[in-house]
DNA sequence: CGGCGCGAACTGTGATCACAATCGTCCGGA
DNA sequence: TCCGGACGATTGTGATCACAGTTCGCGCCG
């Protein structure tokens, strides 16, 4: 299986989308924390050579998405403790309300037309109980709104703190069902959205995350 | 040049020292602001292969202390920008405090001891205008401080910010000179560390940091 | 039949090579 | 003198190999 030729000219980098799917599979969940993976493993079942795994894993241990066994130096998805769940909600409870009052002073119809779509993906898992598409909608959702703030150094944060909690909210979720899944609060971000109101979309984000923490929380209170 | 045997058993990693390096020289601002750099010139000035310094740049540059042109894809030192460098100071006046008033809770004899030190440190480098041992005492300082705190996560985030900021306070203090750096509040946090005030604490360093950050706003302003 | 040891397979790391794309420079023509 | 095109040098990316450490399983011995 020699293969030299790289026919591909301006085509995104193998590693960057290499990157997205094991990012994709961390976010929602697809890979359990605690869990061991390999270079050649991950290469293998992505049709690439370890070389580019090798950089996507770089770049997501460097993101704390992933995790090096300093004795070993095999790699692991992070475990999750209340201690570092802790330090995470902190972390995303001042950088997603900022993000979202930020984005809420440059809103468009065209935005407003796009969340609600998003949203209506998330009811409808929700509905489902369709784990995977709540996570993926759910991700979606934020993301297209943070988005809009311009920040990109804060989007960036967002990004590595979702990334890091992604697994646990996977394993929560998993565990209660999805009766664990109830209502959430985009409705009321969307509404403050709409009339530019940058303080009570700050606060309806920081009130959808602080529930969903705090589901995260107690889950983890039980047993991990 | 061939070299096959790699005799090292557990030394650390090569690409661990590379990145170390070019993580020194970025904090220490070394390397300019949007000056270019090359993975085989890096390696050739470390006497390495491209290999490990190609792992350590992927690193840098998910940590956002590298960027990378997407046009032709080459390595760069980020430019500052006032955007960029409001988004890094607020950033910064959330978590540096957060991490001194929980290290306040946690610190001994011995760390205060250290910390004298290397404020003492920090103050000879000041009367001396040496630009190059300010800035890497000044860090330490800061960071002795919040390793204490205990919280690998907002530690990570810190690091990370001071990373990006780096660059830019170089060229800061190196174009006000020496006269720019004027008194920190070093002693002020000290003081409320001896008797484990966390608000005095978060106060002192949130003074130094919004002090900085008002000279670097500054000087950004006059021509950046 | 149970435990233990040795070897095979798998792990991450580093080096080297191949390749396409880009950058920079120099030379020729207008 | 100035502009443009071509060619060489340099860049990042990906593949493959070499190597050392670890892990795991199978077979042999007690």
């Amino acid at each position: 299986m020699k293969q030299v030729r790289k026919p591909l000219a301006d085509s995104p980098a193998v590693h960057d989308q290499v990157y997205d799917s094991i990012r994709q599979a961390l976010i929602t969940g697809r890979i359990a924390p605690g869990k061991g993976v390999s270079l050649r493993t991950l290469a293998a079942e992505l049709g690439v050579s370890p070389m580019p795994v090798r950089d996507a894993v770089r770049r997501l241990v460097a993101e704390r998405a992933l995790a090096i066994n300093p004795a070993n130096k095999r790699l692991s998805v992070p475990s999750l403790t209340a201690d570092r769940l802790e330090q995470l909600s902190l972390a995303r409870l001042w950088v997603e309300p900022e993000l979202a009052a930020r984005a809420a002073t440059r809103v468009d119809a065209g935005l407003i037309r796009q969340l609600q779509a998003i949203d209506a993906e998330v009811d409808e898992a929700l509905r489902l109980g369709d784990v995977d598409r709540y996570m993926t909608a759910n991700h979606a959702f934020h993301f297209a709104l943070y988005e809009r703030a311009g920040a990109d150094v804060l989007l960036s944060m967002a990004g590595g703190l979702w990334l890091q909690i992604g697994p646990f909210m996977r394993v929560v979720f998993g565990r209660v069902g999805a009766d664990g899944l109830v209502a959430d609060r985009h409705a009321e971000a969307i509404e403050a959205l709409k009339v530019k109101d940058a303080d009570g979309a700050r606060r309806a984000i920081a009130a959808d995350l602080s529930e969903g923490m705090d589901k995260m929380r107690a889950a983890v209170g039980t047993d991990a």
